[in-house]
DNA sequence: ATGCAAATGCAAGGCGTTTGCAAGTAAGTT
DNA sequence: AACTTACTTGCAAACGCCTTGCATTTGCAT
């Protein structure tokens, strides 16, 4: 899979037409370490990119989402965040410092999945785990 | 501590006033076995115990929460959910079916978060696990 | 080049939650 | 028991994040 310029191929793959807001955000969101909100994703294209409108922005999200291109998070500060999803099981980290999210690919699931069909028939499809704590900038003193 | 009736000395050693809207909140919470939002509370109240505002049940619910006697989650679908503290460490199940939230007392951290430390410096104060799925009336078939 | 379905901008709306303010009430003081 | 004062509540409006309806624009298959 080639790397950074254009992502028309991924889009048409997935049945979407290749437009220049869609390969932005793209673009944005491979060059974002951690899971942005649609906010700062939508500032970022307008001050850099091109201008787009939000709700583009949330449809386009959306979209990603369904396609399985991209993890939707929703965080205890009520907003949602994305990031592009490759694929690798991932839980984050949320600095209640500075509000920064980090993602980290460990998961201490494992047996608890199974524990729970067996003791209260639940059948687990999917977890998702947050971690509050304080960054390495936001350290308690 | 004794059980049911009035929560006015709970109330009291907190620094609130007891009220009768704050005595019905505290009790609905008791009944019910799993978390509950804002809304279902103030339905629930408006048709068996008193006539309240649903301002008043977000305000007296975070008073609840910042009093460290409630605690809040917030889901995926958008909305928080209330449950009492009754100080044990718990987790959610959240039924993808019917959207009823099951709350657990099994956590599958433990040794993340000294390896979060050690990997990446990061302080753990708490987390949240939600896990999702099918609960035992809505299984697949 | 052309036509159509899909994508976008715009403005309005939805939904859960919060807030400012005036009126009501708990509970300590007299 | 009445007085006082700060806390609590109802009400209506507003907020923040997100969604939607509709007219216009655009990608792209033909």
């Amino acid at each position: 899979m080639e790397e950074n310029t254009n992502y028309t191929e991924i889009l048409k793959r997935e049945g979407m037409k290749s437009t220049k807001h869609r390969n932005a955000i793209l673009l944005l969101l491979e060059q974002s370490e951690d899971p942005i909100t649609a906010e700062e994703l939508y500032i970022s294209l307008k001050e850099n990119t091109a201008l787009i409108n939000l709700s583009t922005v949330y449809r386009t999200l959306d979209i990603f989402v369904s396609k399985n291109l991209v993890i939707k998070s929703t965080m205890d500060d009520g907003k949602a965040r994305y990031e592009l999803n490759h694929h690798e099981h991932k839980h984050h980290l949320f600095c209640v410092g500075c509000h920064k999210v980090i993602s980290i690919e460990d998961c201490p699931m494992g047996e608890l999945q199974e524990s729970l069909k067996k003791k209260i028939d639940f059948d687990v499809t999917g977890h998702k785990l947050e971690i509050y704590g304080y960054c390495h900038n936001c350290k308690k003193v």
